[in-house]
DNA sequence: TTATTTTTGGTAATCGATTACATAAAACGA
DNA sequence: TCGTTTTATGTAATCGATTACCAAAAATAA
């Protein structure tokens, strides 16, 4: 076993107190520079190195975050998990990945597990109908920020894009292309952001005098073979839409396989629009239509809003709400042409 | 500010000590069923969760890994870090993660705040030259494990692909498939995984009777640009190659477009194979042959190893090598047929 | 030379949980 | 009834670093 030294030893060779060690080490002005000098060669010489746990206990602050997805090996996440670890590092923050998988209960079992480890803040893409868990995690005094996937509560900060704005570009594009009869993958409509979408689209529709028809929306759960299935099921209507605008970018790339097998022409028949700018979806033989929703910015920004909460003074109750604004990508599975009247 | 609770607010409010209600809490055998229950009860009222920053300190276990990538961002490293954290998190291990863009120093940077925060293990796919930062954790008795870009050195595990057999596979296709003038981008030598790949590309040249020649080989950085750079560069060549193999999926995309801007065949004039199988490989117009790296396994094992090594008995040093047999996805970007003799 | 101030460093409590050791009370046997 | 075992709990040290408070030594003033 290899000897861990800690101020005690430093202290001990130098015949010195363990205080006198942490305050050389801390750079305290009521230490002699001699002391300094020696404590700091001695440290050195003995390959000390300070004890992140001891001083987290002791000031209460771990130097840790804890970030909550539903998966980290999407594009999406990965690109907001990034763009937090790289705001968060040079202030010395550590970040701790939790996965749900989309499952309540082990998103529960997450940060029960984030609150016992004492992490500075947690930032979450949510899975919950329940908001009891974030409930006690501000109990508990910890800053909670919501990002993409979040809750509505007071109080309580997030980081998201226009969602509603998302669906209605989408939509509005399939309309302008000279679409009419756009059907729409929902996903869990429990979950805000897909709600949003679905109203957006809805709000679009009715904008423009498209009346609302409740089984062109089918519900999709961001994979590809639910996007296959969900095409299967539409074209086996009286009156099959000529435009699909997915909430995610799998079940527009199963819809387009499907589509494509079964010899429809897109955008031609059948005009498809994703959600979310996955690589793939640009690199595709026919390249998708998507909304993009900048999420290594989206990152960026969330670990920035944690930074100001911490550093507030802790005074005042900050309750910052930032909505990202999404951006179009037209490419060639929607039409570019006017409608055709 | 809200009040955290402790064992010692349990204690005060029943009048009996905080080590009572510590073995209570723990279930102890010489705490009479009353008292635990008692303590039970007022631990759930009170809303008290234990405090693991305290735990790790007296025990020396922080339930903490750090992982270390080059980026999160990417889908093999997000699959790899979604292995691991499965697989440790049913252990009660949580994964912080670090990432160091393939630069060293932020890599000795990473790992000393990994150590500074007693994490219980290491695992990191290296961008190091040099293994002074390795030897320091062993130093410190911290379980490291190598995955995927590895150094070779005593008493360490690795999870990594045969790269070797990677670049043979990749390259013996293109030659059973009719190339025999065939280039290749190499990445940064100095890392393990590409220059096993390249020893494997030379092999494969060698055991069929193909001479190596040295300005087929560009060096390129994983990314599109580089290997639009390094198409231009061949085709200048008296005598340009009829096939690539990449060492990277991205440069193979960007010698892809290049090649298609400029009217080339592919896979007629020029095969391209990538490496590492990148969702996009499959979805793309010309569908990318490539080598799958298993990353999601890459992940579990590596759990699975560090698991091993902590259970151990502490007794015997465990060194374990595990290699992954690469897989050869032949697609659209590379010929199928048998050489045209 | 004595009193006062400034430097410098020591003492001991603290953060929250665990645990070896000690001890009081209850239960039991003779 | 007295000694012995068992049961249940308390005491205090420990993990490593920080820091409010205190105290000796040195420097300065009177």
């Amino acid at each position: 076993m290899k000897k861990k030294f800690t101020i005690y030893d430093i202290a001990n060779a130098l015949n010195i107190t363990a205080a006198t060690v942490s305050r050389a080490l801390n750079d305290n002005p009521n230490i002699s520079k001699a002391t300094k000098e020696l404590v700091l060669k001695t440290a050195e010489k003995m390959g000390y190195e300070q004890n992140k746990l001891a001083l987290a206990l002791k000031s209460g602050k771990s130097n840790n975050v804890g970030v909550i997805v539903p998966r980290i090996d999407s594009n999406f996440f990965g690109s907001v998990i990034r763009g937090i670890e790289e705001e968060l590092n040079p202030f010395g923050y550590h970040v701790i990945i939790c996965q749900t998988n989309g499952d309540e209960a082990k998103e529960i079992a997450n940060i029960d597990a984030l609150l016992n480890s004492q992490v500075d803040g947690i930032f979450i893409s949510t899975s919950s109908k329940d908001v009891a868990s974030f409930e006690r995690i501000l109990r508990k005094d910890v800053p909670l920020i919501f990002f993409d996937r979040k809750k509505t509560m007071n109080n309580v900060s997030s980081v998201t894009i226009n969602d509603f704005d998302g669906g209605y570009k989408a939509t509005k594009h399939l309309i302008e292309s000279g679409c009419r009869q756009i059907a729409h993958f929902s996903g869990d409509l429990n979950i805000e952001i897909f709600n949003d979408r679905f109203t957006g689209y809805k709000q679009a529709l009715t904008d423009n005098g498209i009346d609302y028809i409740e089984e062109y929306v089918v519900k999709t759960r961001s994979n590809v073979e639910d996007g296959k299935k969900a095409v299967k099921k539409l074209l086996k209507l009286k009156n099959p839409p000529d435009a699909i605008f997915s909430s995610s970018d799998w079940d527009a790339l199963g819809a387009i396989q499907e589509l494509r097998a079964k010899n429809y022409k897109i955008p031609d028949d059948i005009s498809v629009i994703g959600f979310s700018n996955e690589p793939f979806t640009k690199f595709m033989e026919l390249s998708i239509s998507t909304i993009d929703q900048f999420p290594l910015d989206m990152g960026k920004i969330t670990a920035k809003v944690f930074l100001e909460q911490v550093n507030n003074s802790e005074k005042v109750k900050i309750e910052k709400k930032v909505v990202l604004e999404p951006e179009l990508i037209i490419r060639k599975s929607t039409k570019k042409t006017l409608p055709k009247k």
